[in-house]
DNA sequence: CGTGTTCCTGACCATTTGGTCAATAAAGGA
DNA sequence: TCCTTTATTGACCAAATGGTCAGGAACACG
C-alpha cells in the first residue's frame, strides 16, 4: 500500500491503479459517490475488492484521486485562451473545445457534476482557490478585449459560466436531451452550430 | 398505508404526507436518492421512521411521488408561452420565469438534476412522452415566429435546451458559482441582465 | 362512554457495504 | 536457487440502512 508517497510505482502498481481509476470513473459517473460501490468498482476493474483497497486507502481516496487528477485536464482549455489572439476566435475555440470535451468525456463531466451538486465536499478549497484564479485570469483577458472594443461588453464571469452550462448540459443531461429530440438526432452535432451562432451574435461588436 | 388510492386524505394524512415530502425534498436535493436516508427524511419531517413508512410504501415511493408532483410546476412556465404574444417578449418571459424558479426553488432543480444525471430511472416514460410533447409544442411556436421573420432563425429545440442549461446552472452548481465569484456577489441578480442580453442579441431579427 | 378506525412507535430483521486481516501466491533480485 | 518484497484473496466484521410487525395511543363518531 502507501509506502513513501513519492516512491516510484512498479509496473503492476501503475497498471492496477489505472484499472481501478478507470472502473471507478465509470461507476462514479453513473451512480455518484454514494451510489457507486467498491464491488462495482472492483468488478469494473477486474480485481477483487480487497485488492482494490490494497492500492487505495479507501473509496474516498479513489474518488479524491480521480477528481484531482482529472481537474487539470478539465480546465486545460481555459488556460489555453491566448491574450494575443483574435478575441472572437479565442472564445469560439474555447467553446468548441468544451463542447468537444463534453462529447468525448461525458463520464468526467458527470463526475464533476455530481461533486458540485453534492456541495463539492472534495473540491471546496480548489473551487475558491486555483479554479477561481484561473477563471479570474481568463475573465481579465476577456475584460481587456471588451475595454479595447474588440468584443461586446458582457459580464466576463457569467460569460464563462454560460459556456460551462451550455456545453456540459449535453453531457450531464444526455438522456433528457435525447429523449426530447427523439431518435435520429446527434445532439452534439446539432448543438455545435447553435452554440457557435449564439456566441457570435452575443459577442460581435 | 395505501387503502383505496382514490380515498380522500384525512387532515392528519395530508399534513404528514406534506411534512414527509418537504423533508424528503431537502434530503434528496442535497444527497441524491442513494445518498439520502429514511432516517434523514424522518428527522427532517419530525416523524419516526416507521411512521414515514406508514404514509409511503417505500423510499422509492416518496421519491417518485416527489418527482411526479413537482414536474408539473417545473414545466408550467413553458406551457404559458403564448403563440399570440410578442415573440421576443414571450421568450424573455420564459427565460426570466426559469431563472426565477432556479432562485426560488433550487431544491427542486437539484432533485431533477440528480434524477437526469442518474439516467432518469423514474422519468424515462415522461421524458420521451409528455415532456417531449410539451417541448415540441413550444418549439413549433418558436419555429412559427422564425418563419414569420419575427425571431432570428435558430434551432428551437436547442434554444430551449440553452434556456434550461443557463438558468438551472445557477441552482445546480450554486457552490461553484459562488466560490468562483467570491463573497459579495448575488449570482442571480448578476445573471439576469447577462442572460437577458444574450437572448436579445441572439434572437433579434 | 364505548368501540372501531386511524395513527404511531420500540424492537427487530435481513441485506448491503466499506473495510480488515491473516495467509498464500507471485515477482524480483543477488 | 533462495529469500525478500510485492500482490492477491477468502473469510470475516461492524455499521448503516430499508423495511417489518405487534402492540399501544389517539381520534372519530354513534
Amino acid at each position: 500500500m502507501a509506502d513513501q508517497p513519492d516512491a516510484p510505482l512498479t509496473r503492476i502498481q501503475q497498471k492496477n491503479r489505472d484499472l481501478i481509476l478507470e472502473g471507478a470513473l465509470t461507476a462514479f459517473s453513473i451512480n455518484g459517490f454514494r451510489g457507486a460501490t467498491l464491488d462495482q468498482i472492483a468488478r469494473a476493474a477486474g480485481l477483487s475488492k480487497p485488492n482494490v483497497l490494497y492500492y487505495f486507502a479507501s473509496k474516498d481516496d479513489i474518488h479524491k484521486t480521480l477528481l484531482t487528477t482529472l481537474l487539470d485536464m478539465w480546465l486545460a482549455p481555459m488556460i489555453r485562451i491566448d491574450p494575443q489572439g483574435e478575441p472572437l476566435a479565442e472564445v469560439m475555440g474555447y467553446v468548441r473545445a468544451k463542447l468537444d470535451m463534453s462529447r468525448r468525456f461525458p463520464r468526467e463531466s458527470r463526475l464533476f457534476a455530481y461533486e458540485i451538486l453534492q456541495g463539492a465536499p472534495h473540491l471546496t478549497e480548489i473551487l475558491g482557490g486555483s479554479l477561481r484564479q484561473i477563471v479570474d485570469t481568463a475573465a481579465a483577458i476577456l475584460q481587456g478585449w471588451m475595454d479595447q472594443g474588440r468584443l461586446a461588453r458582457v459580464d466576463p464571469h457569467h460569460l464563462i459560466f454560460s459556456i460551462w452550462a451550455l456545453t456540459q448540459h449535453y453531457a450531464d443531461f444526455d438522456v433528457q436531451v435525447r429523449a426530447v429530440l427523439g431518435p435520429g438526432h446527434d445532439p452534439f452535432i446539432e448543438a455545435d452550430p447553435f452554440i457557435e451562432n449564439l456566441y457570435r451574435r452575443m459577442l460581435a461588436v
